[in-house]
RNA sequence: GCGGCCGUAGCUCAGCCAGGUUAGAGCACCCGGUUGUGGUCCGGGAUGUCGCCGGUUCAAAUCCGGUCGGUCGCCCCA
């Protein structure tokens, strides 16, 4: 746009949610908390927008992409570093800790909602300041809770219109020797094959060979497609634990893909890890991303505390959702069109009765003339509109016209909502 | 942090390559046709520092350079 500091817009990779998208979004949390979580015995809770940098550092991992390079850190007055959260579950398991959740019944089910901060280049589907919905089961290592959570996470993407594969993994144990084991025969294979792998690929060896998995270098895929698969390494409690997510998985009928390549970007998965991805968000085809975090209490400094959860992106379930797209609501029922000054000051009063009796009501506020006012009585989505002129004042009544019909009758004002309850209902 | 494409009315865009009256269209908006009737139709109207700065030229929306912004992709992730 322009450059004069006289005009401004919104920070890159924000930006402004405005009707009638807006509704969408209320839509989502709306159908999460009331229709799928809450019934499923999840209940809503907030941590704050920022944490100490530590809670990131130590929780998501400082060798990880997001702490290192993507957070929005600053010293506050104190000269204390605080970071905005680019992410949920650490600062979640941080307020569980914090107030003895964990010493409550367990497990305990959460839902959380609310903008996370990265800061990377935007393009579809990624923003820097971007909405999550955070689902969170805490306390229990059993794979029943994994297989609970995926469904929920099915159906829900399901209510939503969201048409999604379901993608499965395990990471094996943090500390277990699977997961070391695995490493290592992982990085012996990578080490044997250095000089066919990209080049960028081979500076990762070291830090996070895992990534390896995600490359989309043409050398590297070629080298992965016969790397040792973690899947095979997993130590018998981790192998017996996939084994029984997969069959209660089976059991409900969901159709999941195993993918050896899937590999979570944050250092507290373990075990399960599931991604749900569609392709119509764009090249960041990842709607809803989670797993098992068994070890990450322990790395805040709490005690062993298990758990798993995801995250769902908003911006990209609306992007990917065929039925919420559209989706507006229709609140106003009945719209009052007033002519001339004596049935104006006699419109906000009939409003404000609807209004009070439960019927969503609007009226003109710019004073348009007859045509304007049924113009705006169309928009408004309206079943009826009132008219009221000196003729219906006189004889104390209202005119009452079906917008979809265009029939109209003279009522007496005192039966007004009565009669627009009857037909509405 | 790196790369491709794009910045003209509220929105979607034409005009630019071959510089030359007053910069256009569709949609949307407002008013009127109907002094009391919307969604269709007809007529009229308002809205632009052609992103910004500089250069070339008698003359720049148009050519050149820079800059800012947007968008899509890479990396990574929701």
């Amino acid at each position: 746009m322009s450059d004069q500091p006289s005009s401004f817009s919104a920070p890159r990779g924000t930006r402004d949610l405005l009707p009638p998208e807006s509704w969408r979004w209320h839509r989502v949390f709306d159908v999460a908390l009331n229709r799928v979580f809450g019934p499923a015995g999840y209940e809503p809770m907030d941590t704050p927008i920022f944490e100490h940098t530590e809670v990131f550092e130590r929780g998501v991992g400082e060798a990880t992409e997001v702490v290192s390079k993507q957070m929005y850190t600053f010293n506050d007055r104190g000269g204390r570093s605080l970071t905005l959260r680019p992410e949920a579950t650490a600062g979640i398991v941080r307020a569980v800790l914090e107030n003895r959740l964990d010493r409550g019944s367990l497990p305990v089910k959460l839902l959380c909602w609310g903008p996370m901060f990265r800061q990377e280049r935007p393009q579809k589907g990624r923003y820097r300041q971007f909405t999550q919905i955070d689902i969170e089961a805490i306390g229990s290592e059993g794979p029943a809770i994994d297989a609970e959570i995926i469904e929920l996470a099915a159906r829900f993407l399901s209510e939503a219109g969201a048409e999604c594969r379901l993608l499965l993994n395990s990471l094996g144990h943090l500390d277990g020797s699977c997961r070391l084991g695995y490493l290592k025969a992982l990085v012996d294979y990578l080490r044997t094959h250095e000089n066919e792998l990209a080049p960028e690929d081979r500076s990762r060896i070291d830090d996070n060979p895992l990534r390896a998995f995600d490359s989309k270098e043409e050398p590297t895929i070629a080298v992965m497609k016969g790397a040792p698969a973690i899947t095979d390494h997993l130590c018998n409690d981790c192998e017996q634990h996939f084994d029984e997510v997969r069959r209660l998985l089976d059991a409900l009928d969901l159709e999941y893909t195993i993918d050896h390549t899937l590999v979570r970007g944050l250092d507290y998965y373990t075990r399960t890890a599931f991604e749900f991805v569609s392709d119509d968000v764009g090249a960041q085809a990842s709607v809803l991303g989670g797993g098992r975090y068994d070890g990450l209490a322990e790395s805040l400094g709490g005690g062993h505390l298990p758990g798993i959860g995801f995250a769902l992106g908003v911006d990209r379930l609306l992007l990917a959702s065929r039925t919420l797209s559209e989706w507006q609501p229709r609140h106003v029922g009945v719209f009052v069109v007033a002519l001339g000054d004596r049935a104006r000051s006699e419109a906000l009063p009939i409003v404000t009765e609807l209004r009070r009796a439960g019927v969503g009501a609007d009226w003109d506020l710019m004073g348009r003339g007859m045509k304007g006012q049924m113009k705006s009585a169309d928009r408004s989505g309206a079943n009826w509109a009132v008219i009221l002129g000196d003729d219906e004042l006189d004889a104390g009544e209202v005119t009452l016209k079906d917008l979809a019909t265009g029939e109209q009758q003279r009522i007496a004002r005192g039966q007004l909502v009565i009669r627009v309850r009857a037909k509405e209902s």
